[in-house]
DNA sequence: GTCTATAGCCCGATAGAC
DNA sequence: GTCTATCGGGCTATAGAC
């Protein structure tokens, strides 16, 4: 029996597809959508260049794809939040949350730095919508937190610039922290340190009062 | 008088070079090291290929020397400190000179950014000699500001990764921060403004206390 | 110093045998 | 689904006319 089942063709599927897309996202975040060659990407899953450009279409779609798997990722990050809860636990939440992404998905984080090292092409509109939207409607929270004396009269966006700046700074320049602290790798105990040490320096130095 | 003087030659170079090492900063910044290609470099500095090539040797050649001034200038601003100094003083300045960089050389900032994002290929010495030396020293005076009751203790080296984290964030991330907050570029009083905020933040949440 | 031509290679994508 | 062959084009770098 030579015939090769539908079974089969999706098996296959199932193998490559998660494969190619684990290779592309380590390649594109290191050397940028034009740095990039899908024989690169080949050689990385262990697949012949043709296999690659069957199941992904073209270096484009799989750019584009893995982009949206990150951004994906972050908004199911991203919860609600009101002005009647604790501004010390809102905002060690979200620093924690954060350096999680970070922990978790550091090739993403990389991927999404290059887009925005090559002036995000392809990010323009969700950054100038759905992100601006949701940092906006922070910030106004944060506003008022501000109005009733629970946290210093900081700019809102500017601190959650430094957030994003400070937690993403262990996946983006891994390999200036790994060369600078003479690590092969950071692990759970350095994570763990760090998110501490931002947490403890960033409400305090916002002035965030914790409610009881 | 058809003949080409050598102050012609010299004229022509002190003309040229500047403008390919200006159009090439940008490029390799953008799209990296692979992801550059001296056709693209030539273009942005409106001469031919060839030229180009005439000036810098090669592609190679071009990116070293990129690098190698960028850290020239990144080694200039760094100055000694001792434990007898100021600790506000000093981390004030810090970080006020970082982001100075940031605001002069945005540019090469993302030129540095890119090269580590590849993994630091032609930068892995300099990490794990030069700096890692100097943000030892740095380390050493910082805890020692602890143990004298002058700030808190805090991990120097997680702190120092703040401070660049959070000054670099604007130029590497400025297609971001630009989309966010609807801007066209950042003006001299929002650098005044986000430098003043993480002075703030940064010295009251450390517990940096001033000298007199 | 400037610029055209070209060598030799790798690229993304497709056609078509298996 | 897999894989080889190939097309058309862009790449770095150099040779050589001007």
């Amino acid at each position: 029996m030579t015939t090769t089942t539908t079974a089969e063709f999706t098996r296959a599927r199932l193998r490559n597809q998660p494969r190619i897309l684990e290779a592309a996202e380590q390649v594109f975040a290191r050397h940028g959508y034009r740095g990039t060659s899908i024989q690169a990407i080949a050689e990385a899953a262990g697949l012949p260049k043709s296999n690659v450009l069957y199941y992904v279409g073209s270096k484009r779609q799989l750019y584009v794809a893995l982009l949206e798997r990150m951004m994906s990722r972050w908004n199911a990050m991203l919860d609600d939040i009101s002005v009647d809860d604790d501004p010390a636990e809102v905002i060690e939440a979200f620093i924690r949350s954060k350096m999680a992404l970070t922990r978790s998905h550091p090739q993403g984080s990389r991927l999404f730095a290059a887009e925005i090292l090559q002036g995000a092409p392809f990010l323009q509109e969700y950054l100038r919508g759905e992100l601006r939207d949701w940092v906006e409607s922070r910030a106004r929270v944060f506003e008022q937190w501000t109005a009733r004396g629970l946290m210093d009269a900081v700019d809102p966006v500017w601190l959650i610039f430094l957030i994003w700046s400070a937690t993403q700074h262990y996946a983006d320049f891994e390999a200036q922290v790994l060369g600078i602290t003479d690590r092969m790798a950071l692990n759970d105990g350095d994570y763990q340190a760090i998110t501490d040490f931002l947490c403890r320096v960033i409400l305090k130095g916002c002035g965030v009062v914790a409610r009881r």
